[in-house]
DNA sequence: TTGCACTAATTAACCAGTTAGTTAGATTAT
DNA sequence: ATAATCTAACTAACTGGTTAATTAGTGCAA
């Protein structure tokens, strides 16, 4: 019976094993069995490092998206134009995700879970994560139709629509697959979504423009 | 104890419990104690109707799905030129969903099921619902731009934007509420979504609209 | 020799599914 | 008509497999 693993290890390797077994399986399908073998650990130890099955998925949840909302503040804190300095976001959450394919699944679990009461996490999540996020991106949006640059679009709405494309494309993926005849998560897929998010978004949002020619958007789009 | 509640009703009492239910704890969550306490039903009749648990969801699934097949081909079955007939699309898909709001958390749910093996019903649904749906507006799209109405885009990419702008907007809702200070849900808000969404599609898709020299694409947006 | 990291074995609760019926109305026999 | 029989519709109470969580420890390092 060992003993040192050293217990950063053995922590970090719960969370890894949590995150992906409750990405695939939501909070109740979860099976705190497989999260410790797919852990390598004895069962027991989740309970010596997390309160219970609940707080274990609250880290989880904390660990996700504090990887988010690190990447996207690195644009959101640059200071580049609007027309550049949204593309660079949408790019970078789009590209976040796409390297972290179980958060989107958590994401949308959560997202559905909170009915009143329901999720204890919520609450921080929102307050930590989604609310500074979505000022910032809010402000953009205004300062980008006050410039002139964007269309006068209602900008929860907007952003709305932007996370949606990003998020549902994963989330969808494995039913995607089944409806279209490819596979939508291999590299060069996913490269083809991100400029059709990209255009669909640009298209969308930006003016005819008076001044010069927008460099950042080419086309991305095929047939 | 009577026995005589006429079948029809009971058995439509169970299917109606037990799509909230599943909508509301996904299949893994879902208590069939509660869905029989909803539908006033001893939980012994569940098995009476249908084989399983399982079996159960899957009615519920197809319930729900093939109302909105119904909805959605009434339209795509007019003869309304292209950019009627999208718009129309998209807004009976909208005013579905609006209307039926436990579909999309079903959909949402089932998509992520979609890991190989795992869902029974995926492979039923996909060939009876979305395909059908999917081909049909996969070639209103290519008539469009082929007619020179629409930007060249991508169907399949496009197609996914679409569901996710109407979907996630409804199954994020509960979350969205507290990062915005409103409730999404009321009928104004929806009516503003669908507003935004057509808003939204419309500049993303048609091109300025002088039917002549396509070619020469360089904003494809309106207002 | 104390405290940290860890585990085997156990427990209590939960919950899908079953069983062994009961009830009410329709059908047939008288 | 009316009693006897049948069957669909329905239920109370139970079962056993599953699963989150606990307990009572062991090994090891400083």
């Amino acid at each position: 019976m060992g003993s040192r693993g050293q217990p950063e290890e053995s922590r970090a390797a719960i969370l890894q094993a949590a995150a992906k077994e409750f990405s695939e399986n939501g909070i109740a399908g979860a099976r705190t069995d497989a999260i410790a073998r797919q852990a390598r650990v004895n069962k027991a130890l989740l309970y010596y490092y997390f309160k219970d099955k609940e707080t274990l998925y609250g880290a989880v949840l904390d660990s996700a998206f504090s990887g988010m909302k690190t990447s996207v503040f690195q644009v959101l804190d640059s200071d580049l134009p609007p027309r550049e300095k949204i593309m660079a976001y949408v790019g970078a959450y789009f590209d976040f995700i796409a390297s972290n394919q179980i958060y989107p699944k958590l994401m949308q679990r959560e997202m559905m879970r909170a009915r009143e009461g329901d999720s204890l996490h919520i609450d921080r999540l929102v307050k930590t994560y989604f609310q500074p996020i979505y000022r910032r991106v809010g402000e953009l949006l205004h300062k980008g139709i006050a410039e002139g640059e964007f269309r006068k679009v209602d900008a929860a709405h907007f952003i709305s629509s932007m996370v949606a494309m990003i998020v549902f494309y994963f989330s969808s993926a494995p039913v995607m697959q089944r409806v279209v005849r490819f596979n939508p998560l291999t590299p060069q897929r996913i490269a083809e979504r991100r400029a059709a998010v990209m255009d669909f978004i640009s298209a969308a949002l930006f003016l005819p423009c008076s001044s010069a020619a927008p460099s950042s958007r080419k086309s991305g789009v095929r047939q």
